[in-house]
DNA sequence: CCAAAAGTGTTGGCGTTACACCCATGG
DNA sequence: CCATGGGTGTAACGCCAACACTTTTGG
């Protein structure tokens, strides 16, 4: 079989700082930031690669992650699987920063990142993605502030956790967290038979 | 660079008989039906493998498709960049047939039918993919009867037609269809800013 | 007792569904 | 004039967005 050689390339967002973030890696050589990859092995699928890729940079439990897209322009050297990933707040790992989404990346890696913040955000719109952004047990309070980062807009306090409660896509567990001299918050988990949840039905045909 | 070879298949809908319908060719000696595909070359990219296939089979204008998923567990082969295409009814090209989505398939092509199947229905739900599935122009009628295939549900015409002409993804055009002894119907084509219309607000969080 | 975040219900408006009859044509 | 599919309006209901105050804690 000709032909070129396949990588994968995975854009890992967190939120920090009250905003979306990309793990990047600097190569000056190569015309400065760009998102960490590999090459796929002969004996390895472009998922286990992708694995790989995340499990040597956060530990044995990589987090989150799906395929996104494959870009494979004549002339861009290797076919590129991409993967984006979303990575509860933490420090980045060696050798790698949290830079915002808005720098300009090397090679076609901004429109990578570009269709991942995309398919980011319209998976907001329809799903409980948005909860792989934080370490578990979470508060209610800290999930809405993911969603308003994501969703770039300030949401009602009394609807949003209606309306999230509603999805059962949370269980409670046992504890309060204690923050300040406030009243303590309940503490969720994702549920564990609804790790990620997709609205059912659609908006053109509900009847 | 290392690693396996990178291939596109390309699983091609069409709606006849009241049933979804996909485009297989039969190779007795691999096993019986699979997706017609084809390595890709060194001078293009998948899309372009995938609009050649296409090509090849339908003409030069290529019927709609997107990319779908990239499979490449090991042991499979080399890296298939799976599309999947939205034909209007005709005859099946040279060589190939239409059938119906649940036929056994070689290798690990069923799996990737299902996929793209999955797909179709879920973009069924909210955008207007299905109207690629008809030539141009065409009724509100026959874009109601695709519907009802994909949905596998009858849906109310007063409400179907208000809601698809509130969308604004389609453009009368001149003429009618006489097709018997009954009133006329009013021809349309796909509005050509908005030729493929996902709706913009999400089911969660539209508050 | 003060500050700060957690927690909680109701109502009005809008969008969706349910529903039945007349129209235009060909034979 | 009959059969066939094309074409049209309204009313009831349910869901969603808007909105403000009380609770619990730490200091």
């Amino acid at each position: 079989m000709k032909g070129r050689g396949v990588a994968v390339d995975v854009a890992a967002f967190t939120i920090d700082g009250g905003a979306l973030r990309v793990l990047l890696e600097e190569r000056p050589a190569q015309g400065g930031w760009q998102l960490p990859g590999s090459a796929v092995a002969a004996a390895e699928s472009p998922g286990d690669a992708a694995r790989r890729i995340l499990e040597a940079r956060f530990g044995p439990r990589a987090p989150y992650h799906e395929q996104l897209y494959t870009f494979g322009e004549p002339g861009r050297g290797p076919i590129s699987v991409a993967y984006f990933a979303v990575v509860p707040r933490g420090r980045a790992p060696q050798g790698l920063s949290w830079k915002p989404v808005q720098v300009p990346l090397a090679f076609d890696h901004g429109e990578i990142l570009a269709e991942a913040v995309e398919r980011l955000h319209t998976k907001t719109e329809y799903s409980t993605l948005p909860l792989r952004f934080l370490e578990e047990p979470f508060t209610l309070s800290e999930v809405q502030a993911v969603y308003e980062v994501l969703l770039e807009r300030p949401l009602d306090k009394r609807n949003f956790r209606r309306k999230m409660l509603a999805l059962e896509a949370l269980r409670q567990v046992q504890g309060r967290r204690r923050s300040g001299a406030h009243r303590p918050a309940r503490l969720f988990r994702l549920s564990p038979d609804r790790p990620y949840l997709l609205k059912e039905r659609g908006i053109l045909f509900p009847f």
